[in-house]
DNA sequence: GTCTATATAGCGATAGAC
DNA sequence: GTCTATCGCTATATAGAC
């Protein structure tokens, strides 16, 4: 179809300008320029620029949930899954999807850092619908997640999915506050290994024990 | 002084409307009218709007960076500080700082997310002051972790420290992508020692050997 | 389905009264 | 030191020609 040119240019061009300048900061005006359309279309595919926000995001997200619940079939019956499996299977299609998603992004502002400003922004709208496209992914990997790590009690489970899903983020968007002067940004092949190295160890770590309350003595080993 | 008092008033209002609807999302506006002043008033004593950033943020991450400093000191003589006791010092200040930026901020748009808008913000100006107000603490941090991991090389050591700011930021912005329905967001103390345990195995796990081959660059055949 | 032209509103910044 | 009034600009959104 000769509509859905247009309709996808303008997707491409928001996708790429919300990554470099981000979404507040991106006007119709800029996007339709680098589309090669003008302010009227958005509002015709589209309805308003949240509707285009939107529909920048769930063009990417329903292949990733497809993704990686695949991937985490793939890694055998549930409880019987290796943990470095499940984690391969949720952070490598995320990790693939920021560097697809950055192709026209300048070398210092790499990446998923799209997604990670979503979080972050102050409407409701586009982190309720992150969520919500997220949630059976999530439920399904903190089950598996849960019966790989039996030693932790549910809540804590929980609370170690969502650092690890910051980290996950924060080294997908490229975020270097301490950088070396002439240190590349990594592969993303290399930051796939040590993003898992790091959060099997992390999520297999003993579990935290309350400083505060009942065992006041009990210093962990 | 009695000029302090609206100067003050406008540096709290701006933190917390910055908190709650992002900076660019705020308007001078919205900050004069809740500091009870109006727009002149911060071109009066901030230049700019940018000047007004820029204080909000100085005044809360000098006080950061010594208290920051102060604690890795206690921990010892470099080279014989142990490694929980180098991350709690990286981690209890940061954390007790995005607890202190929170106070009138509503519960589910919770605490140091200001801190992590400004790492994925589009302008450089901000990231930069942060990236030169950090890089002292960082640096010596950086060299801390390397002695008492002797078994990473010096690559892998400041790419887990990313990883670990990553973690840290994202654990105090509350972000929660899967939440559970009656889920209570931790309190400060809670936070800082899943945030320890959950880090100090990451730091500590074996080094990352590549996968792929004995180059990063290398495609397997 | 795509354009130009425009309506309406909000922004940061400044001049000048007090 | 603090105010009101306003300038100059840009934003989203829409109406109507083609």
């Amino acid at each position: 179809m000769e509509t859905t040119a247009t309709r996808e240019a303008l997707l491409d061009a928001a996708e790429e300008l919300f990554a470099e300048q981000g979404i507040e900061g991106t006007s119709l005006r800029a996007v339709t320029s680098k589309a090669g359309a003008n302010v009227a279309a958005v509002h015709y595919y589209f309805g308003s620029k949240e509707g285009l926000i939107r529909e920048v995001f769930a063009r990417r997200l329903a292949p990733l949930a497809d993704q990686r619940l695949a991937r985490l079939a793939a890694c055998g019956e549930p409880g019987e899954q290796a943990l470095e499996c499940i984690l391969r299977a949720f952070v490598e299609p995320f990790v693939e999807l920021g560097w697809r998603m950055d192709l026209g992004t300048s070398a210092t502002h790499r990446s998923g850092r799209l997604i990670a400003q979503v979080l972050l922004e102050p409407g409701d709208f586009l982190r309720n619908a992150l969520a919500d496209a997220f949630r059976e992914t999530f439920v399904r990997f903190a089950d598996a997640f849960e019966r790989a790590l039996p030693h932790l009690d549910h809540s804590e489970v929980i609370a170690r999915l969502n650092f690890a899903i910051g980290t996950m983020i924060h080294g997908v968007a490229g975020i270097r506050l301490y950088q070396e002067e002439h240190e590349a940004l990594p592969r993303s092949k290399e930051l796939v290994d040590r993003l898992v190295t790091f959060l099997v160890a992390a999520l297999e770590a003993p579990a935290t024990l309350p400083r505060t309350a009942s065992a006041p003595d009990e210093e962990p080993a």
